[in-house]
DNA sequence: TTCCGTGCAAATCTTTTGCACGGTC
DNA sequence: GACCGTGCAAAAGATTTGCACGGAA
């Protein structure tokens, strides 16, 4: 799910782009950008803090934020607004299929999933709407297979 | 822009809505019923103390995010997630087009915009995902005509 | 007279910022 | 050595809640 030919991955990508951008490396950030980068799908930066107590190393939440912000900026990550008070994040990667967001709105439970027809749609209606459009965010929400049953 | 026959219209429905749901009347909730159905599109609830506040009385900040969740919990206003820090809120008006939004990424303005093809693709595709489906949202990010001149 | 509606102030929660120290180049 | 990265604590901004009083039914 995370990687491609070694030479390709996104955290390959993310580190170059971060160079080149002027950083240097950092704990807290390799450590963020490792664990967005085994996801599935989008966190939220508590979710990030909560993951990364356990594992690989603390990491505050300020600079969660902080890392999370430059990552975006960068175009490394997007946000993803589901409704439920936090934003999420989630790698952007070039060679994967666009994806939109699943949300259930009882246990919360956010998925992927993607849909070409919709992506066209999106694409010829982009050219007739009063904006210059760079992004669109989908988000279905309702119950879940687990919440519905 | 906002109303039908006089039998029929949003705000009507909103008072009857709410009446039935055991609400008495208040002058607060009824200019926030009468202002968000004068609007062309989404308000947050800055904009809505702020409109308020000039124009029929003034309404506290707390009432307004009260009288919000309640009418989004009758189903008379919904949310939309702009991705501005703030929620917005409209109402839902049953004979109207279900509409989505255009937000401007440099001047914050947001428009409506509705498309067919769009919907349609949107109803196929809720058959085949895991999640029954109960609503959906859909946001363009970009730049208004004005901001891209 | 009972219960809802509302304002005010305080509390919460998410996200941002200021500052000082430690690490990388 | 210069400058970035990070943690901690405080600040900021949006939204919610507790409480007391006034109003509608």
């Amino acid at each position: 799910m995370s990687s491609y030919a070694a030479t390709d991955s996104w955290v390959q990508r993310a580190e170059a782009t971060l160079a080149a951008s002027g950083h240097k490396r950092g704990g807290a950030r390799r450590a963020v950008v490792e664990l967005l980068d085994a996801q599935q799908c989008a966190l939220t930066a508590v979710e990030i803090e909560d993951a990364l107590r356990g594992e690989q190393r603390r990491v505050s939440r300020a600079s969660v934020y902080r890392i999370l912000d430059e990552l975006e900026r960068l175009g490394l990550v997007q946000r993803v607004e589901t409704g439920q008070a936090m934003v999420r994040y989630e790698r952007v990667c070039e060679h994967e299929e666009h994806h939109h967001h699943l949300v259930c709105d009882e246990c919360g439970v956010v998925m992927p999933f993607s849909d070409k027809a919709l992506e066209s749609a999106i694409e010829t209606l982009s050219e007739r709407v009063p904006l210059k459009v760079s992004e669109h965010e989908i988000v279905l929400h309702g119950s879940c297979q687990d919440c519905a049953a």
